[in-house]
DNA sequence: TTGTTCGTACGAAAATATTCCTACCTTTGA
DNA sequence: TCAAAGGTAGGAATATTTTCGTACGAACAA
């Protein structure tokens, strides 16, 4: 596409630092750009203007919300951690997987970084499942 | 990270594209780029030179390689379909999971959209490792 | 032989994403 | 009061990814 701006429309997808940063807010809950910068900046390096830009740009995508009543403003998800995660897996499992929910789970069992611990804990999952 | 190439060197993650482009290939097997122009075009409109360019730089940063004795070079996955979901899924669950295996499988089976067919291929699956 | 078709290579444009500079306002403490 | 610290906004610079135009060679059919 050319000589377009489809930038802040039809985008719902967070980008890779938009999802750092979704992450660091559901850690934290609802906080101020100074705040989360200081969260990312213990895995890496980050300026702070550039942390509120990134904010400032999700916020007019719709991705957060804010509470400007103080000066210090307050961000937040614009929708709950479950929901968005549920968007970006089902799209994941689309992606990689055909649909296939069950493919994606022989790839992880199948793969040596999950422990037997993991295993142990998802069979308990499906045996609750299982009791419904 | 300023004035530097950092292109084509540390960067082991498929793009977006990318990732479409092997999931033709894996599906295909080894293929021209006309091949896999087409099947993408079956999704959506893609020009000739941006597959054959797309797949050129995939050759570069080692992600395809090919046969060139015909001069319709054959493009194939450099590395396993396995090995390389592998390493997509371990990110993943690493970004959103926090590394945990068992939270993925919990956001899986919590969605609506895991069908009851799929529910049960699963419990199928997690049988079978039981009994090893 | 010769023009049309199909292929590659290269480079640049466009789209997107990331980072930070600069200006300027508000709060706060000396 | 006023300088320092800490905010926001906006835009420019970079980096990355995606797309395609153009040039040119090889194959092939008329």
């Amino acid at each position: 596409m050319k000589e377009e701006n489809k930038y802040a429309t039809e985008n719902p997808e967070p980008t890779k630092s938009e999802l750092e940063i979704l992450q660091v807010l559901w850690e934290l809950g609802p906080s101020t750009v100074r705040a989360v910068n200081e969260k990312l900046n213990e895995k890496r390096n980050l300026n702070y203007t550039s942390t509120l830009k990134l904010m400032q740009i999700m916020l007019e995508k719709g991705l957060l919300e804010r509470d400007e009543r103080q000066m210090k403003h307050i961000y937040r998800p614009a929708e709950e951690e479950q929901k968005t995660k549920d968007f970006i897996l089902d799209r994941f499992v689309k992606n990689l997987f055909n649909g296939s929910p069950s493919k994606l789970m022989m790839q992880l069992v199948g793969n040596d970084r999950t422990t037997k611990e993991e295993l142990n804990e998802i069979k308990k999952i499906l045996k609750q499942l299982e009791n419904k």
